[in-house]
DNA sequence: CGCCAGGTTGATTTCGCTCAAGCAATGTGG
DNA sequence: CCACATTGCTTGAGCGAAATCAACCTGGCG
């Protein structure tokens, strides 16, 4: 395995940044997510309506969106990049949870709980988002019903992922575990290669990644090796080959203890 | 540790029951779980419209109220006992990822995808659970902004339950898990007894208990017998008595990897 | 009665965690 | 520009937890 010292991008500032989120003029209507976006369902009027009072903001590889424990504002919706959902325990151990991209809404769970934000959000690389104020949210909710049956509809897939991962944390090791993620990954950071193998971008490190299979680093480190020497995958730092992916997905099948 | 052989219920007739069900003219209005359900916000006239098409029917300990691959034809209201949520892979490896209780909705997920059921429902006791057709489920949300909010609060709730499954799984050892799901039990199952201690009555099986842990029920049974050592649980067929809680509790928090 | 499902227990092995050392790439202060 | 710290990662040794395989018990049922 090729060694991966300290990585080459700007990694985790230490303040998060409140300061610079402005209103800008332009509108959610031309957002390029919109398509993707749970806000399709609006019509224009709504969405100048959400244009006008959606703050948008840049964030840099690491910086914090919004942190576990503080009060609701608002909810957020990805435009560009890719944003990280974490959550900590009181011994500092952080689990990542799960990936937001492009069209993606954060923060609805404590919205509607009313409560103070439970996991925390950041920047996995640049990234854009906009943030929703509350109160102007709960208007266009009581205004627009095909709205809340949309994020009802979300609210229901991301529930069927967190089912998902429960049901196969429960069954598979961590190395069928750690190919399905890589499988995962590859829908949003893979590309396809001129000899027909794919390369994965992983966006985040290795601990992460760790914390997403439920295991140590260490652990996914030697999974890795052993993956290297089955030529099934090939890791390079934060990038990865996969020569046959059918190999990959075969890794996924195999372990679940017939 | 008491030995615990086939248990004294009845147990897991093999045939689901689609007939008996039937429309009955008692309305939701005056049923007893109205209050804590999903339909306390509905108006009266609302009410009565569900109450008139919605086919509540009873089911025995065991019995199927939906399956993994049947076509969703509308939701599931527990009334009465406890139903399990169970998910099975290909290799008949089955985890129970849920307990639903009266007042809970069933199966919205599925009618919200407008997908097939993906999981499997099953009475855990003797139970009684109405269905409310699709067709006037779907008018009601376009009719009632508040019926989706309430929906929407609901799948937030569980969608945070299942990141904390998901976050406690990756964190916590096979000992601090059983320990959280028994005192999560003892919620719903628990009784205090005269002499200051708690009785809490297993609704599920030894084996569907070490699915929800995610361990095997080898292991759930081994780790029983340490807790009995410890004087922590007493476990007796599918009952347990737990002398002193805080001692449980403590049991959840100690093995967090400080 | 024998069978079966559910449960317990033991022996063995495998997996994954902890601790610890060390490397690579980067950043920093003198 | 160099010594040095820091961060992210890899690797090894040892150990403990849990899976696997297997035997056996218990109580209900056809």
């Amino acid at each position: 395995m090729v060694r991966a010292g300290r990585p080459l991008r700007p990694f985790r500032s230490v303040r998060r940044g409140v300061r610079g989120m402005t209103a800008t003029p332009s509108a959610c209507a031309i957002c390029h997510v919109l398509q993707r976006s749970d806000w399709s369902v609006m019509a224009p009027a709504e969405l100048d309506r959400i244009g006008a009072i959606r703050k948008r903001r840049e964030y840099g590889a690491g910086e914090v969106i919004f942190e576990a424990g503080d009060d609701n504002r608002g909810i957020y919706c990805v435009s560009v990049g890719t944003v990280g959902v974490r959550r900590m325990d009181e011994n500092g151990n952080s689990v990542l949870l799960s990936l937001a991209y492009p069209g993606d809404t954060l923060g609805y769970r404590s919205f509607l709980g009313g409560s103070a934000h439970r996991t925390s959000a950041e920047a996995l690389g640049p990234a854009a988002v906009c943030m929703i104020d509350g109160a102007i949210l709960r208007e266009l909710f009581a205004d627009n019903p095909a709205l809340a049956a949309q994020f009802l509809r979300r609210a229901a897939r991301e529930l069927e992922d967190a089912h998902d991962s429960l049901f196969h944390n429960a069954t598979l090791s961590n190395r069928a575990r750690l190919a399905q993620l890589l499988v995962h990954m590859m829908k949003r950071h893979g590309r396809d290669e001129p000899d027909g193998s794919r390369v994965i971008e992983l966006p985040v490190s290795r601990r992460d990644l760790a914390s997403m299979v439920g295991a140590r680093h260490e652990t996914v480190s030697r999974i890795m090796s052993r993956l290297e020497e089955d030529g099934i995958a090939k890791f390079s730092g934060r990038q990865v080959r996969v020569p046959r992916v059918e190999n990959l997905l075969r890794e996924v099948r195999s372990s679940a203890s017939a």
